[in-house]
DNA sequence: ATAAAAATGGACTTCTTAAGTCCACTTTTT
DNA sequence: AAAAAGTGGACTTAAGAAGTCCATTTTTAT
């Protein structure tokens, strides 16, 4: 029950894009968060094929925000990295389960699942880039 | 982001445990489950350890529950086989961090990591062996 | 007493997948 | 046309989960 760390330098080089005006490059962003850039360069594909992220080539490209950062939710890069329709092994493998279909662990197990889920619902990139107006919302 | 097989297969063989009047023998549970036996002998031994379940050995012998089911929450699994303190790497090792220390990230993540301890205290032993009074609950 | 049936401990192997690398290619700007 | 950027995909490495093995201890039935 790991983050992993495509995810949280996914994040970091998201929380960069929201700082930035400019686009930012892959070597910007590598240097700047310490990421292996080769492996920070898939992490950013996949953001792009996400649709999270836009990108342009050549000199001063780079890639930038397509949405604004309040309305990126964690869990679209939830979906993105760590790989859905398998957080128990059994919810795609039958051959784990001696009772394959619905059983009373499942709905179980799908209820937590859905609690993280909620989790990862209720963030985002704006409120990971310290940028929430908390304030507000805590005042009512 | 996914559960173990480990703590799958500890909570398929503690729902035996909670079905049964007698201790179970490991080859009891591992041929029932459909779990390599010795495999299953190591996840018994983490519980033992762990005080979740009592053993005795000897012909006759086998495991049975310490503490009632109600009172045995699958987070005390989690912290089991799940080892806490990584739940993002940077959490225990900082050469992954640009920012060691607290930082706006880090504080964002412990709160999602909260919600799915929170996910994983609400669920009990009794509920994943299909026991709970849930129609008491919901009553009012 | 002793044999059989059980758990224990720890070292070991295997397998999967996350993490990371590499390179040939395309696109854009100066 | 050269330099600086992203792209795609195949590949390698490393870590950890999953599983095995074996020698030992404990208990019970005969």
């Amino acid at each position: 029950m790991q983050i992993s760390r495509s995810l949280e330098y996914a994040v970091r080089s998201l929380v960069c894009l929201v700082n930035s005006k400019e686009p930012l490059s892959l070597k910007r962003i590598a240097s700047g968060e310490k990421i292996p850039s080769p492996y920070l360069a898939k992490i950013m594909r996949t953001l792009v094929n996400g649709k999270i992220v836009c990108s342009t080539r050549g000199r001063k490209g780079g890639y930038f925000l397509l949405i604004p950062p309040e309305e990126i939710a964690l869990y679209d890069l939830y979906l993105l990295f760590e790989k859905k329709d398998k957080f128990l092994p059994c919810f795609e493998d039958n051959s784990y389960c001696p009772t394959p279909g619905k059983c009373v662990r499942k709905v179980v197990w799908y209820k937590i699942e859905n609690a993280v889920i909620k989790a990862f619902k209720n963030v985002s990139l704006q409120e990971m880039a310290g940028k929430n107006n908390l304030s507000g919302k805590a005042k009512k």
